[in-house]
DNA sequence: AAAGAATCGTAGCCCGTGCTACAAAAGGAT
DNA sequence: ATCCTTTTGTAGCACGGGCTACGATTCTTT
């Protein structure tokens, strides 16, 4: 039992320093509910109650935030052994703040938040490292929003685009680089809008800073790149 | 010792749970280190090594993201009893990632963070209640960050004074409220120019939509407000 | 292979807001 | 009481970027 689900759950950092064993031993007691979404279907919506996290087993769920008026603002897109949902559960909300899609065919693992936060007497010894691994899962995830002020506070179009280009290019260690968002999604993690974004960025193909076909990315001019962020 | 820290000590959600006396059995066991801070005064500079974090004693102190171009956003201000630099110390980093400044005279207790997340043999019993406290807090303010996306990601002035002071109303419970924030502050805050946002405060008292003086506001016509969010 | 749906680039218009500059008012210091 | 500093409100100008519309390309579907 869970078998299935193992490959995920060892690179989930909510199990890191378990053995495989004493995953498969707690899963059991968590009571989970694990279930399949279709591409482009709704995980949760925004204001659905909400008393567990996510784990994703397979697949790739995007969260998001929408107005009234359709206009939405991506907070993060998570795939196989990543977690979503858990600063709101922790915090102490009961319904979901933002709306979960998936992105492509997917499996998720829901799992009560209580039986994190409360012990539980058959796995006492590993229950202390499972709250520790939460704690910095929840402090991780805090500070990659953190990180998203970093684009959105910036002002000018160049500036957000210089400033992504940028650190993806030192996330992948090399000038030459593929993103995993097209252009729609791209233009709703920089909260503008794509033909803007689009137009910004063949100016800047123009002027020689970068290159780019698709979702593929070249830095030509790092030193024009780093000075207009 | 510590009890001239304890009636802010006892605010602290840190130590929800706890009681005075175990609190200050706590705290010599922390290795604390207590700092005083002038107005206007630097707290911690952007890149400094980070081993501890915060928790206010007295005064206040804002938490600031800066460009090299003076450029500032603030991410938060905290008074007495309210932490900040968890987030950061219980990701991993090593450094701040923002500066913080005390914006009146202020008192400090830094804790390290190592002490709260490894087992400490005198107060064991105590300590999973600190664990989850912390998770607790952490979770709380990564959310409190994602209400910031809220008024970041929207794209008007009207917009986000709309939203931010639907907000302030309703934390108040009331039509008429005062902020504590002054209009430059909250230019960082809302991320838009102080003169823009002053010529649109006053257009919506032309309108008849709001009322202010000062730090004190008054919301006239709520449905109004609530249409342009 | 053909048709339909996504995805992406480009162009023009125009509103919104950043910026600079200045004046008025309030608060602090000596 | 007087001067200096800080805070707040206004005005005019310039321009960046949102929006709509359209065409080109690529990816699905049957």
């Amino acid at each position: 039992m869970y078998e299935k689900q193992l490959p995920a759950l060892r690179k989930c950092g909510l199990f890191t320093g378990l053995t495989d064993q004493q995953i498969l031993d707690l899963i059991p007691c968590f009571g989970v509910r694990i279930s399949q979404y279709a591409r482009q279907e709704t995980v949760v919506m925004a204001g659905d109650e909400q008393t567990m996290f996510g784990v994703v087993i397979e697949g790739q769920v995007q969260v998001q935030k929408e107005d009234y008026s359709g206009d939405r603002l991506i907070l993060g897109i998570f795939g196989p052994g990543e977690v979503f949902g858990e600063v709101p559960v922790f915090s102490g909300l009961t319904s979901w703040p933002n709306s979960v899609i998936a992105t492509q065919n997917s499996e998720v693992m829901f799992i009560p938040h209580h039986k994190i936060s409360e012990p539980c007497c058959r796995v006492c010894h590993s229950h202390r490292l499972l709250i520790a691994n939460m704690l910095r899962i929840v402090a991780q995830k805090a500070l990659a929003m953190n990180g998203r002020l970093n684009y959105l506070k910036l002002r000018g179009m160049r500036e957000k685009l210089a400033a992504f280009l940028f650190d993806q290019s030192r996330l992948a260690g090399s000038h030459t680089f593929m993103i995993t968002m097209n252009r729609e999604q791209l233009a709703d993690y920089l909260n503008v809008s794509r033909p803007s974004m689009s137009r910004e960025l063949g100016r800047m193909r123009d002027e020689g800073v970068i290159d780019f076909f698709r979702s593929s990315f070249t830095i030509k001019d790092m030193g024009a790149l780093r000075g207009m962020r």
